[in-house]
DNA sequence: GTCTATAGCTAGATAGAC
DNA sequence: GTCTATCTAGCTATAGAC
């Protein structure tokens, strides 16, 4: 192949990225020295910094990339055309998916939410990734406000709703340990997975949707 | 009172609880210092070593009276012999009222799930505060276990909707301003915390329970 | 029970050779 | 682009006076 490497993307930035995104989402910001990352990726610290003038900086990037990650499978649902009840579905089956795929998401996802303090002492931060990730809490709000106006769900609250789809998706594959002490098995096992997504696609539809029969 | 110090309980100690369950929940083990507790409290640093020996032992004296407090507010309704309709609702107010209760709450208990490798580096540890949260989460398993056993719910995976009950309640009350976007309004007012019960057992009482009638 | 002083270590970040 | 060496500042924890 060989057009193959014409962006190089310089290798040991893609690498430290993987490096600190599994140790990011296993430790934290804080938890997490940049030491562990150099000799995770096999360079020396100083190495890092050619690459990324900071640790914040390191770490906004490797939260960019899980978010973006995320909100490209979730698009073909959001962008769906389809009657609502269907979108939501596939949104669930999305979200689920997108989340099964790589461990680190909900993890990371979830510590982005109340980890900003950490991240940044100083209060004037714009948060790179928060465009992505408004982009994509506002495409699940539109679906459900959408959904409720058309007589398609219930009359529930757009807000409340997206927050508790969140919590089911989101906390669910950051639970880990917990998780699978609760279930009696991986959360991340391809049994499980499948098992999520229809156990919440059954809430939802005896919970939210609205029956036309 | 004359009686009414018979237990002093160093009123340092709870000073320092205070303050370094405030200090936690915002910014986790690894981001919070011991000079800013002590700081918080008006002792000095090394003050903080008499009362506990070490950062760990007091991290998670803060979660286990953190837990304890949520346990509290939860056992009625999970020793309660009144319907299992009921006896769900009664535990999701209970749950919304002792998140509530406590902005800190949520976020500690959040926290505790995947910030074991944080706060112990070395594998071997019991981790006094886990009796408590495995005790509060067989509470929630057993009432769903029993209910669908009974006939009053859907036969669903108890496994699942504990997990989904855990992330309806335990992140929302943690997503703090991303939550607030979410609602367009303070998750801990009055009025979205009544509203947040609200949503949750109209999710319920049409997702899972079963219709009599 | 609280303090000052300090030990011992690691953190993020920089300088400058190669 | 990677390295060694180093800076400054922070950390947890200890020693020992009061």
């Amino acid at each position: 192949m060989p057009a193959a490497a014409i962006a190089p993307t310089s290798d040991s930035r893609a690498k430290i990225l993987d490096v600190a995104e599994s140790l990011f989402a296993r430790r934290g910001y804080a938890g997490v020295g940049l030491r562990e990352v150099a000799q995770g990726v096999g360079l020396s610290k100083s190495s890092l910094f050619h690459h990324f003038p900071t640790k914040l900086d390191l770490y906004q990037e490797v939260l960019a990339r899980v978010l973006e990650r995320l909100e490209e499978r979730c698009a073909p649902a959001l962008h769906s055309r389809a009657p609502h009840a269907e979108r939501l579905e596939l949104l669930v089956d999305a979200l689920v998916d997108g989340l099964a795929e790589h461990p680190t998401t909900a993890r990371l996802a979830l510590r982005s939410l109340f980890e900003e303090d950490e991240a940044a002492p100083h209060p004037a931060r714009p948060a790179p990734y928060d465009a992505t990730l408004a982009r994509l809490i506002q495409g699940f709000q539109r679906l459900v406000s959408e959904g409720v106006a058309a007589g398609a769900f219930r009359p529930v609250s757009a807000g409340h709703l997206t927050q508790t789809l969140i919590g089911a998706t989101v906390y669910h594959f950051a639970s880990a340990e917990l998780g699978e002490e609760i279930l009696g098995a991986p959360i991340f096992s391809a049994d499980q997975v499948a098992e999520r997504k229809r156990q919440l696609v059954a809430l939802l539809r005896s919970g939210i949707v609205r029956q036309p029969a």
